[in-house]
DNA sequence: CCGATGTGTTCAATTTACTGAACGCAGTTT
DNA sequence: AAACTGCGTTCAGTAAATTGAACACATCGG
């Protein structure tokens, strides 16, 4: 979401029939910062932004109510827009070898979770079995991954998938000699 | 003049569990940055603060307020076993290009559905846009396609992803010279 | 006991926000 | 018309936020 403080800073300097220099004057700013915020030249601070919001005057809290509503919702996600997942959040314990869990997007305002998984050499979830609340599915994109759903075990390779309710215990293991890619999907977001 | 996002900021994170390190990295800043935020020696920019909360994740306005039953239940499948979805069933009326949809297990039982999907060159889903329920979610393996959400328009590459609504207009156009492969998920199924 | 890993803090260097004084433009006033 | 008054924008310089690499202090395992 690209938040666009500047229309929104605008639009409430004029509701009040305010020139910039009378906001600047008021909130102890200048007239030129306040232009450069309205064009989102720059991102305020939050003391700056504070200043201005008091000389209004209008809560912080009011001002991003609406400004997340007028945010420009995010669509697309380059690879390094993905945030990465601590091992620990995503439920992997004392995991001696480092998996990488990639989330596309912030999954918290959607119902689906997509995570692009990559489990080094000998990677592990555990012996305790993983379990929570949804389903979740996947795709093996390249390496050799062993997955124990409930009293069931396989072995998957390179285009092989699986689909399991994630309230079923569950376990991943990579048992090649390299890097396992996984891109898997879960309903509702796991947190 | 007070407002103390510091102890605010620090009370969230913590609820989190997490580090000063591991909040800094998924926000894309540094550890140092927060602890100098925590204790209120810098007022953040809203850009930052936003990033920080991105990560948590928690909206400004709320940090300023205070299978189908089978005998034996079948988790994994082979690349063979993925059921290929007719154009037709999977929304491409007239559709002159070949498309590979290939659905992973029986979706109608799943409150999840992941496809493995493979565009030819120059494969599009066509100029009436897509519309459904629930959100889909994917990332490009392969190839390069041109994705449509209502007016945003933007290249794909492998490794982007995408994120959305299915209620807005979509469309999909591999625009590489070589095959785009996708593996994607819905959530509810679309039928 | 010591090395390895974890935490939060500090500080010089860099990036960025902000100042202060310009600028150009549109109305009014003389 | 020229001279004023108001508006928002631009720009070099300054002040502050942010970085990146240290630091000190804990906990844990050999």
């Amino acid at each position: 979401m690209t938040l666009d403080i500047g229309t929104r800073l605008r639009a409430v300097r004029e509701a009040r029939g305010l020139s910039q220099r009378e906001l600047a004057s008021r909130a102890g700013l200048t007239n030129g910062t306040i232009s450069m915020i309205e064009q989102n030249k720059t991102s305020p601070s939050v003391a700056s932004l504070k200043s201005l919001l008091d000389a209004l005057p209008m809560p912080l809290s009011d001002f991003f109510a609406d400004v997340e509503e007028q945010a420009v919702p995010k669509y697309f996600y380059a690879p390094d827009e993905f945030t990465e997942l601590s091992p620990q959040e995503a439920g992997f314990g004392g995991g001696a070898a480092r998996v990488s869990l990639r989330q596309l997007g912030n999954a918290s305002s959607h119902t689906i979770q997509m995570l692009h998984e990559v489990y080094p050499p000998g990677a592990d979830t555990g012996p305790e079995m993983l379990r929570h609340a949804g389903e979740e599915a996947g795709v093996v994109i390249a390496g050799i991954v062993e997955v124990t759903v409930a009293d069931q075990v396989r072995v998957l390779n390179p285009g092989d998938g699986y689909l399991f309710d994630s309230t079923l215990p569950h376990r991943f293991r990579n048992i090649g000699a390299g890097d396992c890619v996984i891109v898997s999907a879960c309903t509702p977001p796991t947190f």
